[in-house]
DNA sequence: CTAGATACGCTACGCAGCGTATCGTATTAT
DNA sequence: ATAATACGATACGCTGCGTAGCGTATCTAG
């Protein structure tokens, strides 16, 4: 996020305290008001740091809101466990705890509402986050599914696809809770799929 | 969306004419540079018209962009068909289509990129067309299901989250096209789950 | 034909939020 | 001591939303 400034600047170093005083201001104010509470002027006033401090370190609102809330906390899930079953249920899991995160289904709906603005930031978050997420997840259950001898043409990406959308479809559409229940369901909808095409 | 005007109505009547060109202006802006280059006085200046006009039948943007994309020429799915396979892949076909017209995708990502920032309008829009959309699916699915003599206790629900969602994904999210491969494979993965729920 | 009501185009506002620029001051390395 | 950067504060410029007022046009009711 931050460029790397190791010894070697030559001026006055950043103060790292500042950086926390932001984030937090950021997080605060999301889970106070949601994402169009999120101003940078707010931010900046609730941090009780100018606006040239917010702006030194994040070019634009959504990419401090994702730092905010995505790059701490968030719960890894990058290694194949070796079974199919568990990597789903594993995926799944993160995925939800995403939305059930207080404030997390306002982010991301958030970061998507500056997408149509800012195409540029779209492309940004896509690549830098998106993607590396998806490509974990298809990468662990391409593992898996080799660990257990199974076809190389199962739909794993279609499968992404699934469940990552009916996640965000009842969360941010539907509006309905994740519960563990709906997991559970969901999870069979896809080792359904799975096993009818094994045969 | 206008006011029943009969021939009740006091002083001068609407043109007509200028509702057609407003829906006009707006589909041609957000066809030629996406959802950010359709503002209001965009729309009034394309459409030849006094923004007083525009604001006097739409009162906001997300709602004139609706009807410009979405009250005209959508496909009308509402009746079961009496198989849940036929059903499924009219549903998916539907919404496939919404995606693959031009300017469909934005359009929906526009309309939500407006939900952060303006609550009210979020509950208009659901309330109003997500929600119908979706209670029609439903109650298609179920008749079907009923008619075929399977049991009631499918995960109807779940197979619309889940396709709806995966298409969503892969065209707004992934940016992947959404072809005809894609849907069969997409209707198999929701069959599977189906069929072994009714053993 | 007149009066009242509404539509229309135009222009000007007020408001919010983003991101930039400037300025004086503070802190650090060399 | 000097150069470079950080910091807070303030002021801008810009865009876009939605509203208000104006003079004119078009319709209905009586």
């Amino acid at each position: 996020m931050t460029d790397a400034l190791e010894s070697t600047s030559p001026g006055r170093p950043r103060d790292p305290e500042i950086d926390r005083s932001i984030l937090d201001a950021a997080r605060d104010l999301l889970l106070e008001g949601g994402y169009r509470a999120v101003t940078m002027e707010g931010v900046a006033r609730r941090a009780g740091v100018g606006k040239t401090s917010v702006y030194r370190r994040w070019r634009s609102k959504p990419l401090l809101v994702y730092d905010a809330f995505f790059s701490r906390g968030r719960s890894s899930m990058t290694r194949s466990t070796g079974s199919l079953v568990d990597d789903l249920r594993a995926l799944i899991d993160r995925e939800m705890s995403l939305y059930r995160t207080p404030g997390g289904l306002e982010a991301v709906m958030g970061l998507l509402s500056d997408f149509s603005s800012h195409p540029e930031i779209e492309a940004t978050i896509r690549e830098r986050f998106f993607r590396p997420d998806r490509r974990e997840a298809h990468a662990a259950l391409v593992e898996s599914a080799k660990a257990e001898g199974r076809s190389p043409d199962l739909p794993l990406d279609l499968v992404i696809d699934a469940f990552t959308g009916a996640l965000f479809v009842r969360a941010a559409l539907q509006k309905k809770p994740l519960d563990d229940a709906y997991a559970e369901r969901l999870l069979e909808l896809m080792l359904d799929g799975l096993d009818e095409d094994s045969r």
